[in-house]
DNA sequence: TGGTTTCATTGACATAAGTCAATAGATTGG
DNA sequence: CCAATCTATTGACTTATGTCAATGAAACCA
């Protein structure tokens, strides 16, 4: 089987999808190859499809006027993303930047909207897929609004040691810049926290190895934000 | 045409959908009366389906350990919500409450993925729906993290006099508290900066009601936030 | 390898927004 | 219609986080 055939096939979106329709799925993608730090597409622009990870990583993130980045997601092999542009009619909502060089497959809208018309396998995973992203956002929502910073940053660790499946331990998949980002806040900030999580003995940070000493401290620290 | 069934067929969700589709529509929903104040579902309950306003107003929300509260939505008639339960087969992740005496609709899950699963306009319509969902709910995160709450709040007034179509004024649907809450802050914090808009004549305030006095300074400081 | 650029840390300081408390206004039900 | 409750406002104060600037560490590449 072709190498990008069988890794959609693997994808949560194109589960019990039959194989005559992923096929059609993998013919109507479009490949597209980008280096490090490049734009995918950015706010406003006109959507004519989505995209997916094949390899590589991806942000989406917003900027302010004065240049602040907030990002709203970071994407791996198999997510795919843009989809808002293709459902709701309109333009992307944020911007799209490879953080690695990457490897993505294009999903032109026409094509996809008539596959997923006569399958409602893929429109449920669709639906399924989307609602994960709410999910995901009302999770991030409560973060930025009702956690102050060293809460969040504990729920992305203990976040982060369940994804990676390690208990006391994790490896940070982004620099601690796109962290602050991540986490609403700043470089500075972040660093005066960790610092400060770390005189606690909650954690110890060499790099972006984090050992995770003290997981109920953790945890009580993301539930009630107070360091 | 039964009153339901008639407002059902006005609902974007339901749009493009055959007349017999509309009355099996009708036939799986099942009517639900509220006074104002009541909870409809928490957070972390099992979903089983999911609601529609037919009348009346509700508000999504979450709250932290302390008690703080964040407003996620505010739905009048129309609006389904509580779908993510359904499409990501798990429970709801956020708590809603009725602002009015309400009238719903609940959509019992099985039935409904029935229906969609046979209709290929009502899937698009939902997957639009929760691709606008997203769209919003990347708004509110670009609002809590990278403006302040001025800018937030004049933000909102701008959105408010788009939807209720008047140039220079608008009728607040929710109690400042609630407001607040909206916002992502507090009342003491919303009237503080009320009175410095007030005095910067950017706006005046009469109870609910306030003149939108100089647009353009509203519209600077929904983009830059610094008031 | 060495030098340049990017990334991370730390200090001194400024400020937006939260807390606590008191009061005033508005709304509601008996 | 008045008391009781809920809602909004204002003041004094605290605190978390952002800003600016300097330095150190790490990564990159020519």
């Amino acid at each position: 089987m072709e190498k990008i055939l069988k890794i959609i096939s693997l994808i949560p979106l194109f589960q019990n999808v039959r194989e005559g329709e992923l096929k059609k799925i993998r013919a109507i993608a479009v490949d597209k190859f980008y280096n490090k730090g490049r734009t995918v597409f950015s706010e406003g622009d006109k959507g004519d499809g989505f995209y997916m990870v094949a390899d590589g990583k991806v942000k989406i993130y917003k900027v302010s006027m004065d240049g602040k980045e907030q990002i709203l997601h970071i994407y791996g092999p198999g997510s795919p993303f843009g989809e808002v542009a293709v459902f709701a009619g309109k333009n992307f909502p944020a911007n799209a930047e490879t953080l690695l060089k990457s490897h993505l497959l294009f999903f032109p809208r026409a094509a996809f909207v008539e596959l997923i018309s006569n399958n409602p396998s893929l429109s449920l995973n669709m639906l399924a897929m989307l609602s994960m992203r709410l999910r995901q956002f009302t999770i991030q929502v409560e973060n930025l609004s009702l956690k102050e910073v060293p809460g969040r940053l504990a729920s992305y660790l203990i976040y982060l040691s369940r994804e990676q499946g390690v208990e006391d331990s994790v490896s940070l998949p982004l620099s601690k810049g796109q962290l602050a980002s991540l986490l609403g806040t700043i470089p500075e900030t972040l660093s005066r926290i960790l610092a400060k999580m770390s005189a606690r003995s909650l954690i110890a940070v060499d790099g972006r190895e984090i050992k995770l000493l003290d997981m109920p401290g953790l945890e009580d620290l993301a539930e009630n934000g107070k360091l």
